[in-house]
DNA sequence: TTAATCACG
DNA sequence: ACGTACGTGATTAAC
């Protein structure tokens, strides 16, 4: 039997594009081409050659005009013309078709379907083929017979309709679908059917009379309206009927055989080229793949033959992505005059001669916190690409990817058999497209007026990070294994409660399991549901208590499972040999320009509740003491400054609980007689309106009607006009500007922000709100860590910067030293960057983490 | 690999 | 009629 696999070409194209265009991230190459739908096609193809291993293949499409239109000229009227950015695409899907050694078939004024619908007809006269058709268009599902099967396409994964299955889930012959649709109509189509009738009434019908023609013969039996309507509309029954009868007669003057699949064509490479698929080259184009062009470098020992004259490229390879565990692989150089490779033995040796030379490189805080050297970097082109939203990973090979300089991505690399031989010339290529780029990338930061954000805050930066993560903090081992045992015992303890709570054993960790425990077995409510099953998150728990024991009890569970994988297993995995946590700060990874801490996090250890918070208790000075340092209300002093609102400004000025000011506004009562529910309920609705608020959101998080939040919301834009002033506006010049900045000048681009999907639109329109914000305390608190540390370091202070949690700073501190430290954090922070209103800076002291603040 | 959950600012 | 607050990272289950 030889399968032959029939695609709807169009369907998958049109699938393609909407999957992915909904994000408002349009996949497009660098040169502006959008390739989303290409891409999905593509994956989709293989996939299915993946699955279906055909031997015989086509693809059809639609083309120019077709009969049914022509025909019935209402056929397909009101249908959304298509978008210019999938038009555009249509052409070269052919392309990589025919690159693919696959066939494609379309001719005027067929359409795809009718296409299919006659190689079909072909196969079933031909015992030796049997075909599977794959579309999401239920349209096809007429061609089922026993030699023809279609995988419906579904939102996720698919369903295979064999003649069998069919019957098992209509209850009607393949067939009949066309029936269906005569009666039923189609509105995507504008096939009109006999209206007020839906699918479940013309199944009914067909059940009982098997056919459209049958049903007519048989009317008077049929009682009420649905006769009355079968009556009306009989013309357009039988007109439906033939429009959606799919034509087997198409002249394609082809032969089954010539369907067979050949092998993929070289120029399937330089496709993909153009279209910036390199994932696809690699897996697609074994074969094909170009012969690596060996780079003439040096392996030296020391730097004498290095020109160290002018700006040097450095790049230096580890073996893992944790730079504070991992070893070195070796180190590659680039010069005036050529390539330089150095072996992992002499990297400390050359780095130590080059050190203070100007060098350029991608990701210097690798180098500083690996090396403990502490290079002369100017340029960081990991941070430059940053800045200028090219995407950047720590894989160096993502960028050059995006410059059409596709090399092995670094995580294959390290799994490659014959890594030592390719070693030298991989890390070789890296250095080259560092010094290549370096000054494109440096135009780029002048064109987008980001020099002083690169110069002088996240450059400068990277050091105070650099020397931040060496330092480490110190995390008492003996104490995380003191609480683990407490947390264990009481694990176990809950387990076996609840397990006797819900009279079987099972896993309470998973969220399906437990569902079906709670709202399956005990009833204990409706439930939510979300894709996998019923939500069990902490919301829908709390409401649950008191209808059942056992609700406080996986609550419990939670949050001491929590503890114990994440907090105390999690952090004892990291505590490296001297007694420390060495933290990852990522400098180019949000969109708001904020830093972020991996392996472990430190920015989310638990405060919020007393339990957690003992983790904090494991984390000690190495000196005298932690001083904390933090903002207080960061954001909404910069809000009051960007939207220039008077009162709030004053209030600021003034020194007041911003949250009970407000709470006095709205509830027009005095400052005195604001209650802790009130400051509340102002403190909810001055975070609601950073965050771009809505009614509804405001009443989930308060617990209140939509209604009430909506009128708390209107009353604190009619107290502070100007904060609705700077929402209207921002939003308006960012649907028209594409982009919004902080105010150092950082930008981040929102293309969501025009989507036609309302809820990508409001999201992009929230983050234009909240992106200033937090972008410029983000911001203003690197500037203030680059100034502190330039005190510490002035005043020949023992004490060290150690971590940074968003708008608070924690110093290891010497007790000697500490009011001098007070000072400098206080004057620096509070000083950093002068706005309408003042920064305050909160200081407090500690001998662990738990005690401080 | 993705979804759900929960920790932080 | 829609679906619902910004920005992160780690762990677990389940595919």
């Amino acid at each position: 039997m030889k399968k032959l696999i029939l695609v709807d070409g169009n369907n998958l194209m049109f699938r393609s594009y909407y999957a992915t265009a909904y994000n408002g991230n349009l996949m497009k190459n660098s040169k502006g081409f959008p390739t989303n739908a290409l891409y999905g096609f593509v994956s989709m193809l293989n996939k299915i050659i993946m699955e279906e291993k055909p031997v015989y293949m086509a693809v059809a499409f639609d083309i120019g005009k077709n009969f049914r239109k022509s025909e019935y000229d209402f056929y397909k009227e009101g249908r959304v013309s298509t978008p210019e950015e999938l038009k555009m695409q249509m052409p070269v899907a052919r392309k990589i078709l025919d690159a693919m050694n696959i066939k494609y078939l379309e001719l005027e004024p067929y359409e795809a379907d009718d296409i299919i619908g006659t190689l079909v007809k072909m196969t079933e006269s031909d015992k030796d083929f049997a075909s599977t058709i794959v579309s999401s268009d239920k349209d096809l599902l007429q061609l089922i017979s026993d030699e023809t099967e279609v995988k419906l396409l579904k939102q996720t994964g698919f369903i295979r309709y064999t003649h069998e299955k069919f019957v098992e889930d209509y209850g009607i012959e393949p067939i009949r679908m066309i029936d269906l649709k005569a009666l039923m109509g189609d509105a995507s189509d504008n096939i009109p059917g006999v209206k007020g009738i839906g699918e479940k009434t013309a199944l009914n019908l067909l059940h009982e009379y098997g056919s459209l023609e049958n049903l007519y013969n048989h009317l008077d039996e049929i009682k009420g309206k649905t006769k009355e309507k079968l009556e009306t509309d009989k013309d357009n029954a039988f007109m439906s009927y033939k429009i959606a009868t799919i034509y087997r007669e198409v002249p394609l003057n082809i032969n089954l055989e010539d369907l067979h699949i050949g092998k993929v064509k070289p120029k399937l490479v330089d496709l993909f080229q153009e279209l910036e698929f390199f994932s696809l080259i690699k897996t697609m184009m074994v074969p094909f793949k170009e012969k690596e062009v060996e780079i003439e470098a040096k392996t030296i020992t020391d730097a004498s033959t290095i020109n160290l004259d002018e700006k040097i490229a450095v790049y230096l390879e580890l073996d893992e992505y944790n730079y504070h565990m991992a070893r070195i692989i070796g180190m590659s150089i680039k010069d005036s005059k050529g390539f330089y490779y150095v072996e992992r033995d002499n990297v400390l040796n050359v780095l130590k001669q080059i050190k203070d030379k100007e060098i350029i490189t991608y990701d210097a805080k690798k180098i500083i916190c690996q090396t403990k050297i502490k290079i002369n970097c100017v340029f960081d082109l990991m941070i430059a690409g940053y800045l200028c939203n090219y995407s950047i990973k720590d894989d160096i090979a993502y960028l050059m990817q995006q410059f059409d300089e596709p090399i092995d991505f670094y995580d294959s690399f390290l799994k490659d058999k014959d890594r030592v031989l390719k070693t030298k010339n991989y890390i070789c290529k890296k250095a080259n497209f560092i010094y290549n780029e370096y000054e494109e990338f440096q135009n780029k930061l002048k064109d987008n007026g980001y020099i002083d954000l690169f110069t002088k805050i996240e450059m400068p930066l990277l050091f105070v990070l650099a020397d931040m993560e060496k330092e480490g903090i110190k995390v008492e081992k003996s104490i995380l294994e003191t609480l683990k045992v407490d947390i264990k015992a009481g694990i176990d303890a809950l387990q076996q409660e609840i397990y006797a709570d819900a009279g079987e054993e099972f896993n309470i960790s998973s969220p399906r399991q437990l569902g079906e425990i709670l709202f399956d077995k005990m009833q204990l409510g409706v439930g939510k549901k979300n894709k996998t099953g019923y939500k069990t998150d902490v919301k829908v728990l709390e409401k649950l208590i008191g209808k059942h024991p056992i609700i406080e009890k996986i609550l419990a569970y939670r949050n001491l499972t929590k503890i114990y994988s994440t907090y105390i297993e999690g952090l004892e995995n990291y505590i490296l040999r001297d007694g420390k946590i060495h933290t990852i700060y990522k400098q180019t990874l949000t969109r708001t320009g904020r830093l972020s801490s991996v392996d472990p996090n430190l920015q989310n250890i638990p405060i919020r509740e007393e339990l957690g918070r003992n983790i904090r208790k494991a984390f000690v000075p190495t000196n005298d003491l932690f001083l904390s340092a933090d903002y207080s209300q960061i954001e909404l002093r910069i809000l009051a400054h960007i939207s220039n609102c008077t009162p709030l400004i004053e209030a600021f000025k003034n020194n007041e609980d911003i949250h009970t000011k407000v709470a006095s506004d709205i509830y027009e009562i005095p400052v005195e007689e604001v209650t802790k529910k009130m400051r509340r309920t102002a403190k909810a609705v001055i975070f609601g309106i950073v965050y771009g608020i809505s009614g509804f959101g405001l009443g989930e998080n308060l617990n209140i009607s939509r209604k009430e939040a909506d009128e708390f919301i209107n009353k604190y834009y009619a107290l502070y006009p100007e904060v609705k002033n700077y929402m209207d506006n921002i939003i308006a010049k960012t649907h028209e500007i594409g982009y919004v900045t902080t105010l150092f000048g950082r930008r981040r681009v929102i293309d969501e922000i025009n989507n036609t999907n309302y809820m990508i639109r409001s999201m992009g329109e929230r983050m234009a709100l909240n992106t200033p914000i937090q972008g410029t305390s983000a911001d203003i608190m690197k500037l203030a860590m680059i100034n502190v540390y330039n005190r510490l370091t002035k005043e020949h202070l023992k004490s060290k910067m150690l971590l940074q949690v968003h708008d608070e700073i924690i110093i290891d501190c010497r007790k000697s030293e500490l009011e001098k430290v007070t000072k400098i954090v206080t004057e620096e922070m509070e000083n950093v960057f002068p706005l309408n209103v003042p920064l305050k800076v909160e200081v407090d002291t500690g001998t662990d983490w738990f005690e401080t603040k």
